[in-house]
DNA sequence: ACTTGACCTAGACAAAGTCCATTGTAGGAT
DNA sequence: ATCCTACAATGGACTTTGTCTAGGTCAAGT
């Protein structure tokens, strides 16, 4: 455990956030200057290894890190600001896959996306 | 109806295909030589616009580009070899989502992405 | 003190996509 | 037939995101 280490997992700490690496990298340097994006990205990929962290793919352009690893859920985003919240639907997804649609895959995940408008971008 | 578009809509007709906007560039120039990419990422654009065309964000590397527009449904990703089928899940995912897990948000979609191993890739 | 190894740094590099100024073209107006 | 105008296409520069590499630093063990 390195003072960079320290840095980027106290970022990820706190509210249920959802940070591009960047975003990451820009945190941990007000608290650490000379911390270098490699080891922020290092960081962040060793605590995905790790299975603290999650990688969430809302949408193409920056990963984004989620801290909340531990309960399993899916994801709503705003389509117009970008918006992330954490939801947990009903039921199974899994489940709703039929044997003969999984083509001899050995399925062992599902990733879920909910896409709206948040309440401030629906109403202007 | 241009020869570029004409040339970019042929290459994403036929097969179930997934195609990554570089490749439907490749091959978009085996038909017509002097095609640009940028007029391929418009073209690509105005497909998605128009909803003849899907865009799919399986990985974060490039996205990928489903002809199969006009029927509902979700994907299938090989965590190994990258394979994607379509798959049609049963019940509707929409409705798995509580309305107290909606946050206020207008919901007008959702994308599930089904993860496993392929035949080929699981065997090995 | 020397060696070793893990870690960090800065910057170069790569992939995917977007932007922009210029050039080309097709159809209508004169 | 020629010109005009609007739209489309082009090539290349640029941006963003992420990875890689070469070297430097530091602490622990011998």
């Amino acid at each position: 455990m390195t003072a960079q280490r320290r840095v980027v997992a106290e970022v990820l700490d706190g509210d249920h956030v959802h940070l591009t690496a960047d975003e990451v990298h820009a945190r941990a340097v007000a608290k650490l200057p000379e911390i270098s994006r490699a080891t922020v990205y290092n960081t962040l990929g060793e605590l995905v290894s790790l299975g603290e962290v999650l990688e969430v793919a809302t949408d193409r352009r920056a990963k984004r890190y989620d801290p909340n690893a531990h309960k399993p859920h899916q994801h709503l985003v705003c389509a117009q600001c970008g918006a992330i919240r954490d939801v947990h639907p009903a039921g199974n997804p899994l489940g709703d896959l039929p044997d003969a649609e999984r083509f001899g895959f050995v399925v062992s995940a599902v990733e879920v996306t909910y896409r709206g408008l948040c309440p401030s971008c629906a109403g202007a």
